[in-house]
DNA sequence: GGCTAAGCGAGACGGTACGTCCTGTCTTTAC
DNA sequence: GTAAAGACAGGACGTACCGTCTCGCTTAGCC
C-alpha cells in the first residue's frame, strides 16, 4: 500500500518542541512566540505551521512531550488508603514543585481558548490521573461506593491539588496524602 | 480605603468595563484586544490604559465586576452537612453555568501570567469562598477538626468545582451537594 | 552545433513556457511564481530550476519563444521610404496590439535588473531590429548618410515606438508608418 | 462631528523617501523591500503601507521627488533647431548619465506592474517633456506641421533617449543633439 | 533485456518578505 | 482641562515563495 510519503523531519520536531518548552519556563506563555521559537529551533516559521495549527496545541505538544507530571498508576498493596494516599502524594509532589506548577498552569492557560487543546489535555494528563485512581479504587472490595460516587472522590483529590497550585497555595506532599485519606474515609462513612 | 481619582470619568470606566465583559463572552480571552474594547467602548485606547496596567487586570476587573460568580455564604441553621451542601450546590450551579463556566476559565487564564491578577482574582473570587466554608466549618461544635483538615476539606470541595469547570466536565448541582457531604463526612470520621 | 543536454524531457520545457505565458498574461509580471508555473505545467519545482537560472531568463525564455514580436526584414523593392514605412507599419501593428503592448513591458520590466536577460533581450528582438532598418538603409544609394546617422535614425524609429508603448499613449500603423518616412526625409535632408 | 485630523508626520514621510531612494541606486529595484525601507528609514512598516499603496506608488514618488530627471524647458531664441537640440542635449546628459539611467530603468519597470504608477510617470516625467517640446516647436512658425506629426516628432525625439538607455547602449550629449536637428529637418521637409 | 544513473513529480526544509493587526506612547483637536 | 481620535515605532502574526534538498519512480541508453 502506497501511504502518502510525508517525510516530515524528525530533527526539526524535536528542535521545536525543545525550543519550546525552554522560552516557556524562562519567559512564561504569554511571551512566547513562534517567531522566537522558529529562531532558538533553528528552523523557517512555516515548518512550525505546517505541523501545529495554533500555539496552543504547539505549547500543549511541547509540555506534555515531558510526560513527568504524572506519577506512576497506584500500587495495589491491599491497602487503599496508604496506595491512594501514596499516589497522591507523588502527584502533590510532582505539581508541586516549581517548574510542574508553571507547566500545569500554563497548560491551564492554552487550554482555555482552544477546545481541541482542552480535549488533548484531558487525555493526556488528567484522563490517566482519573482512570489510575479510579481503578484503583474500583479494586478496593472494603469500599462499596457507586461509579459516581468513586468519580466524585477521585476529582474532589486531583481537584484539590489542582486548585491550590492555581491559587498559588501551598501543596506538600503530606497534606495531599493526608486530604486523600480523608476523602476516602468520606467515601466509606457514605 | 485610597483616594478615587478626581476627575475621572464614570461613564468611560464603565461603557469600557461593559464593552470588555461583551467582547470577552463573545469572542473568547485570546481575541480580546484593547483596540477592539476602546473602539467599542467609544474610548481612546490612552483612556484604557490611563487606568489599567495591562489587559489582564482590566479583564480581571471586567469579569469581577459582575460578583455573581460566587453564592452568598453558608447559612448556619445547626446542620453543617445541610448548610455547606446547599451552598456547594449553589457554587455549583453558578460555576456550571455556560456563561459561569468561561468566566472562571478565562480568570484562571488571565491570572496565569500575571501576578497581580492572581491576587486579585483570588481576593476577590476564591479567598472569600475559602473564608465563607472555613468559618461554617469552624462554628461546627460536632466537627473537632484542625484548621488544616478545615483548609483541605474547603480546597478539596472548592477544587472539585473548579477542577470539573476547568476539564470541561459535568458539574451538577446534585453532584457538588453530594460531594460536600461526603468530604465532610471524611472530615468527622477522622 | 551544441550540445544538447541528453535527457532533458521536451514535454517538460514547453509545459514550463506554455504556463509562464499563460500566467504572465493573465495575472502580469509581478505576480509570476515559480511555485505556480510548477503547479500549472504539472512539474516539480526544481525542474525550473535546473534549466533556468531565474525568473527573469524564465519570462525572457517565454516571452521570446513566440517569436511573433518583430516584422520580418523590410522588402528592397529599390524606395526605401515605401520599405521602411511600411516595415515600422508592421512593427506598430505588432506593438501596438494588447498581447504585444504587454508583451514588451514585461520584457523591459525583466530586462531592468538582469543583466543577462537585457543582453538576450536585445540580442533576440532588438538587435534584429535594428540589423534589419540598418541594412535595408545601408543599401539605400539615395541616402548618403554615415553609419552613425543611419543607427540614430533606426533607434529613432524604433525608440518612437517603443516609447509610446511604454508610455501606455497610442501607436497606429498609419503614425508609425509616417514617422519613419518623416525621419528618413530628416536624413535625405542632412 | 469631528473632522478626521490627518496630521500626517513630514519627518517620516522624508525619511521614507529618502531611504527608498538610497536602497533603490545601492541594490537595484528588485532588491527592494518594504521592511529595508522601514528599517533604514526608522519607522514603523505601517507607517509606509498608511501613505502609500504598494511598493511600485513608493518607487516612483521617491524617484520623482528629485526632479533632476528632466531638463529645464528648451528656450526661444528663434532658432528651433539650436534650441531643441540644446534641449535635447541636455536631456541626454542627464539620462545617460549612470545615475540617470539607472532611474529611468527603475522608473519604467516601476510602472509596468501598476496602472497607477504609469499615469504618474507621465504626468511627472515624459508628459512635462513632452509638452515642453511640442511648446516650443508650435511656435516655430518656419515649421508649419499638424499638431500630429510634431507629437511625432517630438516622442521621436524622446523615445531614442528612453530606447538607448533601456537597451544599455551609449547615449551622448552631441548624438542626441543631432538625432533632435535630424528629425526636425525631416519634419521641414515634409 | 537488464542495469543504472539522470531526469522527473512531489513536497519538506531554512529562510525572507509580505501586508495586517495590535501594542503602548505621544500629539493634536474639540467639547 | 479631559478625553476622543489617531499617527507613530515597533513586533508578531500567519501566508506566500524563494531556492535547496531529498524521496521514490520512470525511462533512456549502454552493456
Amino acid at each position: 500500500m502506497t501511504e502518502a510519503p510525508r517525510r516530515r523531519s524528525e530533527r526539526a520536531r524535536v528542535a521545536i518542541l525543545d525550543a519550546t518548552n525552554e522560552l516557556l519556563h524562562a519567559h512564561g506563555l504569554e511571551q512566547l512566540s513562534i517567531e522566537a521559537v522558529a529562531a532558538r529551533a533553528g528552523v523557517g516559521k512555516q515548518t512550525i505551521y505546517r505541523w501545529w495549527p495554533n500555539r496552543a496545541v504547539l505549547v500543549a505538544d511541547a509540555l506534555l512531550e515531558r510526560d513527568d507530571l504524572g506519577p506512576a498508576a497506584p500500587a495495589d498493596t491491599g491497602d487503599v488508603f496508604a496506595d491512594l494516599g501514596r499516589w497522591a502524594g507523588h502527584l502533590a509532589a510532582s505539581l508541586g514543585s516549581p517548574r510542574g506548577a508553571a507547566t500545569l498552569r500554563m497548560l491551564t492557560a492554552a487550554a482555555t481558548d482552544d477546545e481541541e487543546t482542552s480535549r488533548r489535555l484531558h487525555e493526556k494528563f488528567s484522563g490517566p490521573l482519573q482512570e489510575q485512581a479510579n481503578a484503583r479504587l474500583a479494586a478496593a472490595s472494603d469500599l462499596p461506593a457507586t461509579a459516581a460516587q468513586r468519580r466524585n472522590a477521585v476529582d474532589a483529590i486531583i481537584g484539590f491539588m489542582v486548585f491550590r497550585v492555581l491559587a498559588h497555595q501551598q501543596l506538600t506532599r503530606r497534606g495531599a496524602t493526608e486530604m486523600a485519606r480523608s476523602v476516602l474515609r468520606g467515601l466509606q462513612a457514605g
